[in-house]
RNA sequence: GCGGACGUGGCGGAAUGGUAGACGCUGGAGACUUAAAAUCUUCUGCCCGCAAGGGCGUGCGGGUUCGAGUCCCGCCGUCCGCACCA
């Protein structure tokens, strides 16, 4: 048996017999129970990086383990391979998305199956082809003729650098999320998903989703943002270009009796149409839209207002009247674009009025005593009873929003509603690189979906990137086509789809993928929904948000029996390490450095670095490493205990080249445990009591996903194997080990399992099995205590009865001289654990 | 501003209210070696002490308890999400 494990061969070997034998296919047809496991797909930007290598490594020991405990798995991968990085690289280097997207893909391929992943890849797909994106548009048709896609003229976020639309979501600060440009406001004809119509069933379903971590749910919850309140509507005391009514939203109709004022959005119908024939207005609104858009600039931005003039008569006093203000705080896209203000009860509202002299008047009060003590110096936002309002006086809060409601209700002017944060979601793109929407636009018809049986609208592929915009837009001949209805000749949709429609339905065609369409919903509903999905923190909100109401618009079509798409999700931390700056501050790269006692140098010019915070791997700061030399220098086995080892998979992982290296050691060790196990005689109690804790321990942690601590599990046995003396034993505890670390160090495990004589292989070999009478210790370490603190331990027998404890505690000797004589006060025996006396 | 998470050795981190620091990394000492690497043994929270032993220790201040890293109250700090949402 060699000395030393040759990760080189070893790997190579084992990933060829993998697949060879084809281990990791699953059978759609199997008896066995099914385990779908899945990793969020990469985009393929041209390497693997080290948060990839972590996500998959996670995924994989999942997988692998179940297989171990016999399920069915599906552990399949693909890529997410449409976007904007092409179309870029395109503008950059001459070359076609295409080409550079499939290169990519290639290379890629070849480095995550050198990590020895336990993928089907007889099951893999790319966004990017036909093969898929057909399917998708035909998805996308059905959505249509249910109802749930529809066209409208809105003004959209425009990137001026990009030349495209983006998604609410896709704007950060006012910038474009990818080319981070100010964004600006266009009117444009868009296509949009009806995700509003789902959002109560979305915001539902979380209550549902227990295997989800706490966090996503509530920013999912936060996204959709469900207010309840009542719309209410204000007649106006002028005509305001043919509006009599002014409607707002409130979720505090509890306090209508404390507003002052009411105010509309500068982009409101009624500020719109004042703008007109005042130009005072008009040039107030413009301020407004010349303001800026980023947070800081929000936080900091001034409560605004322009007074219009106009008054609102209060609905519940005809005698009372408001001064109506154009604000620029007020959003159009939110409830009705017009508020009405209440500033002893609402901090903004307080601001405005402040500034503009009008009253803040007291409407909630803590008790009724306290109706006319004035509002302090900011507004009160809590609950208590209302005062100084009429009919609701006394009233709780929660009784008083309700009396309102009721009655404006009965009495016309208002109704209890639910309002949204989110918005439908705008899907189209003005880009080359993405699935073509599959309609055809006729003067007559209108716009018309693609028959199905001329799907699918593929991409033309001679198209140039020149110029900005959009090459399908300009291609000569791709969009001129006849309507399918009238015979008439029409015109294509030109925008493709939102790469996030891609990604929203992929697990399913993973989960059957027949030729002639999407899937069979039998067979998709035999994996679905995704057991346990692991992916970055940075989709909670768009991606598992988009790709749940993808799942239940399947549904609601009849196409999928499924309401929930991923039953657990794990979000796992990044990858780390630290950042190195030289003299002049431009940032180092880790090979550029050295250490040099307790101080780090320029690896070539001896100057000192200064060595920076650990941060995330960015090209930006230059503190990247690059798995596949790693990978060649160590073996996929050492990168991938690594990356179990030590960081709670949530939290961030540091990269370090001394992790590294002990990874490696222990992979050799495992490798030298194995090759020079002596048999023996005999039976060891102590390690099949170790042995069996482990196993257990190992089991329980995989399942909970804490690897960090199936790997500490694995080290405590690996220790006290070696320290044991030669037995029958220890010969089980070596084979059962490799067990443990077979979903971990697969390459090592199949390497040792062969050496070791079997035939099987270890990725099909079982889970080993739990002696149960092995968890239990039949001698257990008692803590003596005087006072809570530690004064002594002391062996006894497990179950020992309280007495016996007792009397032990009080014949030690550090405890007869720490007590001096004197008894006890009191004695606290916990069995099998401890004894506290008190002194 | 609102919401959330987290603060434990030199570092990553363990710890059903019951022996804080498992396990790993780093570092020290020693063995093997002509030497180095690898490997093995051993020590490694801080302070006092030759030692035996003692004292102090889980961000800070209180509280509950025989006993608190863990529970409760109040601060401080770091990170993340949302952000004028009516």
């Amino acid at each position: 048996m060699a000395a030393r494990f040759n990760p080189l061969e070893a790997d190579a070997h084992w990933q060829k017999v993998w697949e060879e034998q084809g281990s990791f296919r699953a059978s759609n047809d199997s008896a066995k129970p099914r385990s779908y496991v899945l990793e969020m797909f990469p985009y393929p930007s041209g390497r693997i990086h080290m948060g990839h290598v972590r996500n998959y490594t996670m995924g994989d020991v999942l997988a692998r383990y179940r297989r171990m405990q016999g399920f069915e798995v599906l552990h399949p991968m693909g890529w997410d391979a449409f976007g904007m990085p092409a179309e870029n690289a395109a503008m950059e280097k001459k070359v076609h998305p295409g080409e550079w997207t499939r290169a990519n893909i290639a290379t890629m391929r070849g480095q995550l199956k050198r990590l020895g992943f336990a993928l089907d890849w007889s099951r893999e797909l790319a966004t990017c082809e036909p093969d898929y994106y057909g399917h998708e548009q035909a998805l996308f048709l059905d959505l249509y003729e249910a109802g749930l896609v529809y066209r409208k003229q809105s003004e959209v976020n425009w990137d001026p650098v990009d030349m495209t639309v983006l998604a609410n979501e896709q704007v950060i600060d006012g910038r474009g999320w990818r080319s981070g440009a100010l964004v600006e406001r266009r009117k444009l004809s868009q296509w949009f998903l009806k995700i509003t119509d789902f959002a109560e069933e979305l915001l539902d379903g979380l209550g549902t989703l227990d295997q989800w971590p706490d966090k996503v749910r509530l920013m999912q919850e936060n996204w959709i943002g469900k207010s309840q309140g009542l719309r209410f509507r204000f007649r106006l005391t002028q005509e305001a270009a043919g509006m009599g009514e002014l409607e707002v939203f409130t979720t505090r109709p509890d306090t209508i009796f404390g507003a002052s004022f009411a105010a509309v959005s500068p982009d409101h119908p009624i500020a719109l149409a004042l703008a007109d024939r005042d130009s005072a207005a008009a040039e107030f609104i413009a301020e407004c839209k010349r303001g800026g858009t980023t947070a800081a600039e929000l936080e900091t931005a001034e409560k605004k207002g322009f007074d219009t003039g106009i008054k609102v008569v209060h609905p519940l006093d005809s005698e009372w009247t408001l001064p109506l203000y154009i604000a620029n705080f007020v959003l159009m896209d939110y409830g009705t674009g017009a508020v009405f203000g209440v500033p002893g009860h609402d901090q903004r509202d307080y601001e405005f009025a402040s500034k503009y002299g009008l009253p803040i008047n007291r409407v909630v009060a803590a008790s009724a005593e306290e109706a006319s003590e004035p509002i302090g110096s900011e507004a009160e936002t809590g609950g208590g009873v209302i005062v100084n309002s009429r009919f609701l006086d006394g009233m709780e809060v929660e009784a008083a929003k309700a009396e309102v409601i009721r009655r404006a209700e009965s009495e016309g002017w208002g109704k209890g509603t639910t309002v949204w944060r989110l918005r439908d979601w705008g899907v189209s793109r003005q880009r080359y690189w993405g699935t073509p929407i599959p309609i055809i636009h006729c003067e007559a018809c209108g716009p018309v979906g693609v028959p199905k049986d001329q799907l699918p609208v593929v991409l033309p592929e001679d198209v140039t990137f020149d110029v900005p915009g959009n090459p399908l837009d300009r291609h000569p001949s791709w969009k001129h086509v006849s309507c399918p209805r009238c015979g008439a000749a029409a015109v294509r949709e030109t925008d493709t789809l939102d790469t996030f429609v891609d990604s929203s339905w992929y697990f399913i065609r993973f989960a059957s993928q027949p030729g002639h369409q999407p899937f069979e919903k039998a067979d998709a509903e035999k994996w679905l929904p995704v057991g346990q999905y692991i992916g970055g923190v940075e989709h909670a909100i768009l991606h598992l948000l988009y790709a749940r109401f993808w799942t239940r618009a399947l549904k609601r079509i009849g196409r999928l029996d499924i309401e929930e798409p991923f039953k657990g999700l794990f979000t796992q931390g990044m990858v780390t390490h630290e950042t190195y700056r030289a003299g002049d501050g431009s940032w180092l790269s880790p090979d550029e450095v050295k250490r040099d006692g307790d101080d780090w140098v320029h690896f070539e010019s001896g100057k000192p670095v200064e060595v920076g915070r650990v941060e995330k791997m960015s090209k930006s700061k230059k503190n990247t490493v690059d798995p596949e030399p790693i990978v060649d220098q160590y073996g996929a086995d050492a990168v991938r205990w690594f990356m179990l080892s030590d960081s709670p998979p949530e939290r961030d992982l540091p990269w370090s080249e001394a992790g590294i290296e002990g990874a490696w050691r222990f992979v050799q060790r495992l490798w030298r445990m194995a090759a020079d196990e002596q048999s023996g005689q005999g039976e060891d109690k102590a390690l099949a009591r170790k042995l069996h804790q482990t196993i257990a321990a190992v089991a329980a942690n995989i399942e909970s996903l804490a690897f960090n601590k199936a790997v500490a599990n694995i080290y405590e046995l690996a220790n006290a194997i070696e320290k044991a003396p030669p037995s029958a034993t220890r010969g089980q505890a070596v084979e059962t080990l490799l067990l443990l670390v077979a979903p971990m160090v697969p390459h090592l495990a199949e390497q040792a399992w062969a050496a070791l004589g079997r035939e099987n292989l270890i990725a099909d070999a079982a889970w080993p099995e739990v002696d149960p009478t092995l968890l239990v210790e039949d001698e257990v370490t008692i803590a003596v205590q005087i006072n809570g603190k530690l004064r002594d331990t002391l062996t006894a027998p497990k179950g020992a009865p309280k007495e016996t404890l007792e009397e032990m505690a009080l014949a030690s000797e550090k405890i007869v001289r720490v007590l001096d004589g004197k008894p006890p006060r009191k004695v606290i025996v916990v069995p099998d654990r401890l004894v506290n006396l008190v002194a």
